[in-house]
DNA sequence: TATTGTTATACTCTATAACTATA
DNA sequence: TATAGTTATAGAGTATAACAATA
């Protein structure tokens, strides 16, 4: 039982975060254990920095990936992206609706299953897809510099490990 | 200029994601070399077990890692760990406040400042902490059990560089 | 009966701005 | 003047449940 489930916080040299520039620097406890919080941190760092490049074009990241995915996939419907990105079909539909109020993409219904709602960029989408893959290069970069290709590799490698369901 | 900020998306073999179990299988476009949304699939990922895991606490990660600042930084006040978490003051004000509403902590004027509160666990917010660190540790564990030691150690040095201002 | 999309509802997270009390 | 906390407000993400149309 003395190694089984244990996340009592004994000190530890590296216990410290947020000595960076100022800073309180304040006892992390187990935090610094948690997979989860070094995950959180990282997506928060990314997201203030995409939020600033993007200002402009205000596309949150999902939005981003929802357009991509359409640019991509002409046709597909909300209910694999949903699969996909791990959404409630009910958030995608929130999602969606904001891009379609935007004219950024269209519903069609499809013809052989009228359930279906097949999605398409419109050419403002396109164009807008195109300038928001351009800022987020130099947004990913400012990221990606702080690794070698070979590290970088490996960490996308390991973040995919933590999403895929199971190793295949 | 072949090669600075091109998100273009040419097709490479590991374009498709989604392949899990069933899935749609949808080309990825650019997202595939896009750290931000690699980090994003496995915030949501884990995020997903850590509900399910916690369900009974009803704590959100946010909501732990507060609990756990106070637990081991008694009296910690409200600005220092908005700084730490990159949060808003008010976003942190809202966190507190609910944890504050449950009794799991409580708010208490500095003596030499009265502008500060300071923050301490309740009793109550103790045993809940304690038990919210048995539950995490197995949640985690679905996770690091997939890498080795050395694996998972180079991979939280690489999250701790994306959220890390600079390397120091 | 199952699936896709839809609507209604509600809660959380998040940020902005303005305000109060204190330093 | 600056800082810590507070309140009001608003948009986005998220989930649940119920419903309509179609398969």
């Amino acid at each position: 039982m003395a190694d089984e489930g244990n996340l009592e916080a004994e000190k530890d040299p590296t216990s410290n975060i947020g000595n960076a520039s100022a800073g309180p620097s304040l006892d992390m406890g187990c935090l610094t254990r948690v997979l989860g919080f070094h995950l959180r941190m990282a997506n928060v760092a990314i997201f203030q920095d995409y939020q600033q490049t993007m200002a402009g074009l205000s596309l949150t990241p999902k939005q981003f990936t929802v357009l991509e995915l359409v640019g991509c996939n002409p046709g597909v419907v909300q209910i694999d992206i949903a699969e996909l990105l791990s959404m409630d079909k009910a958030t995608t539909m929130a999602l969606v609706d904001r891009l379609e109020a935007r004219s950024l993409l269209e519903r069609r219904p499809s013809r052989t299953d009228r359930r279906r709602k097949e999605l398409f960029l419109t050419e403002e989408g396109k164009k807008v897809l195109q300038e928001a893959r351009e800022l987020i290069a130099l947004h990913e970069k400012r990221f990606t510099s702080r690794f070698s290709e070979a590290e970088l590799k490996s960490f996308v490698e390991q973040l995919r490990r933590i999403y895929r369901p199971l190793p295949d």
